[in-house]
DNA sequence: TGTACATCAGTGAACGCGCGTTCACTGATGTAC
DNA sequence: TGTACATCAGTGAACGCGCGTTCACTGATGTAC
């Protein structure tokens, strides 16, 4: 009289698609993206292993539908942080908040999204949704810098901005910095003056 | 008459522990961390993958191993660019352009380092030299910081320093930044504000 | 309304693979007497 | 100097594992006539 082992979200009909990269974001909640197998993914949704191959030509390609998902997540919440705080040292410290929250929240996610990125839009590949969303990330950034700059210094400042949150969300991704709000925000305020053009 | 396939450096007699140290750093030139097999490192050294567990406990003691000498190869260069180098923004530059340059020249190895040491040096395990190493880097950062400041505002401009340059570091090996030195320089130059105290 | 047929998302068994780890073993080295 | 013995770094075969991928197949669905 025992119950078989409920699966937390059965497949039935329709999206495999869709489910599989349900399945996939809810996996890297408690895995890291290398860690997660494909065949566990479909015993996941209660599917076979082969059923994937109808929605994705193989794993790799699986991967990357992940990290999409995941890079638009993260840009939109960006946009929105933008968007809600407007520009300035106060858009600076919404946006960078937002952006360390995303990694904290979705570390193996987080890591995917740039470990599959890895230089696509250098390529500058015009009808890659992926290449958008990271444009569209470095475009917020670059919205909240004064105006008048020279389009060096935009460049140069929006490096050091995005340099910086990035790197502080993964020291505390990598255990190095403890996950300490009011250290994080006082990081962040000192770092208006990145934003004037170099001396 | 087919030479027996050259094994790049067959082990002979002596240190095994040291040889499967050197193999793994060679090894983690061509590949990632996550693709190193300890069956393969063996095979590179030319011994039974067996014969490893008669210096390591196991894969993981392994490749904390690899770890923690590059973390100390890391820290040696850091120390070598700020001894070199002097303090301030000179000091700074250099030192921010080593630590790029290192993780840029090993990145497999640099991505081993925080994978593994993760949180390792929270812990104040005093014995740990690994712990060590990275105080150690802390404290050249530290040291590059202008005098007069108080601990809060140090800490705080030590961790952008930090923050700054390894976000740099990683935006470089994802490929989300060209691998350009005067960018990077240019980065770095416009960050001698970020040591000051915060507003 | 009923029948024939094409489509195609799924199944389940099988493939070969390299992995980390264990085990009983061999054979060289060094020490004690 | 010679013999007995302990030590211990190595071997090679075997273990079970989960993986990505392929394959022939089934069975439901929808369309054409």
């Amino acid at each position: 009289m025992s119950t078989p082992p409920r699966s937390r979200a059965r497949y039935h009909h329709g999206d495999l698609r869709g489910a599989a990269i349900d399945a996939g974001l809810r996996l890297l909640q408690s895995r890291t993206a290398n860690d997660l197998g494909l065949r566990e993914l479909a015993r996941e949704i209660g599917v076979s292993a082969a059923a994937i191959y109808r929605h994705f030509p193989d794993k790799d390609a699986l991967m990357a539908a992940l990290a999409g998902e995941g890079l638009q997540r993260l840009a939109a919440a960006q946009r929105r942080a933008t968007a809600t705080a407007g520009g300035g040292a106060a858009g600076f410290m919404a946006s960078g908040l937002s952006y360390v929250r995303f990694a904290v929240d979705n570390p193996a996610l987080f890591r995917l999204i740039y470990g599959t990125a890895q230089g696509r839009d250098l390529l500058e590949d015009p009808l890659d949704h992926v290449s958008a969303a990271m444009r569209g990330l470095r475009q917020d950034i670059e919205a909240l810098l004064p105006e008048g700059l020279s389009a060096a210094d935009r460049k140069a400042a929006a490096l050091r901005a995005w340099a910086l949150v990035h790197g502080l969300a993964l020291l505390i991704l990598d255990g190095q910095i403890p996950l300490d709000w009011s250290l994080v925000e006082n990081a962040l305020a000192g770092c208006e003056p990145l934003m004037r053009p170099a001396l």
